[in-house]
DNA sequence: ATGGTAAATGCAATATTATTGCATTTACAT
DNA sequence: ATGTAAATGCAATAATATTGCATTTACCAT
């Protein structure tokens, strides 16, 4: 749902000053193969020259939650960019716990399923989270 | 699944020793009315007069997990006790954004519409994590 | 009951992660 | 160009987590 662009769209749209820490910031996000946290951001920018503040980072973080262009992925304790295409407050993945692997995927039937399930509780869903913990392809021959 | 007893069951059956932390830990877990973190459980204790070193407390913690006594709330990055009669390695909670209030709940069909979706990908599920985050039937009435 | 032994805990030091208040800088509108 | 609110940097502090090693404890065999 949103790349790089977009999200500078999405940044500027909603008033929100275009600042290069911030477009730093998105840069490692939208280039990520997994979750990164905070301190993670701030090596990969000071590999590249940049220094910028972890305060900064954490706030970075926490505004791009708030507009949905990040998330935290749960067990990993970091944050990743959304995937592209996926559903509206739809976040769930798929981890390794052996190699760590990670996919990303959303899903509109689950989704559903738990809205109802919910509703019944009387809660009403804004945002899906879920992960599944396992073993990806490759780690399930192996013996550990 | 999990009641004091039948947690104290597990830990003798699989030889670990019944030790007066593992005990106090497993209570507090047990007695908890939401999710509690490793030094949320330290101050607890202390007010019953007991003493535990927070590294204890984190090495019990880890071994409940790794026994599926209990497990962590992700959003909330605390611990808690499972609930009795939730499915093997389903755990779903419910949060309210506003006021905090949490529901656990376990559902066969999800994990089994999970299962399906991880399986084109080559994955298999072991634990199955799912968290709805929004608002509490008591939120919704009210204007924030 | 007593003693031997592996397992578990406590402690001290250290590392990592996160938050706060305030001074300074920057993006953006005028 | 200039003014201003917003954002960042910095320093201090707090909270959370991990490690190695000394000591204690639960449990088993006697
Ligand atoms: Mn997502
Ligand atoms: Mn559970
Ligand atoms: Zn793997
Ligand atoms: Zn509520």
């Amino acid at each position: 749902m949103f790349d790089f662009q977009s999200s500078i769209q999405v940044l500027r749209t909603k008033g929100y000053k275009l600042t290069r820490p911030r477009k730093r910031v998105l840069e490692v996000l939208a280039q990520a193969q997994k979750p990164v946290s905070p301190y993670d951001i701030q090596k990969v920018l000071q590999q590249r020259g940049e220094h910028l503040n972890h305060v900064t980072i954490y706030r970075i973080l926490d505004l791009f939650c708030l507009l949905n262009l990040a998330h935290k992925v749960l067990s990993f304790g970091g944050f990743v960019k959304c995937t592209l295409g996926e559903e509206e407050g739809c976040h769930r993945f798929m981890v390794c716990r052996q190699c760590g692997a990670l996919r990303e995927f959303a899903d509109k039937a689950l989704c559903d399923e738990e809205n109802e399930i919910a509703q019944d509780f009387g809660f009403r869903t804004e945002q899906h989270f879920s992960e599944g913990f396992g073993l990806c392809s490759n780690c399930q021959g192996q013996i550990f």
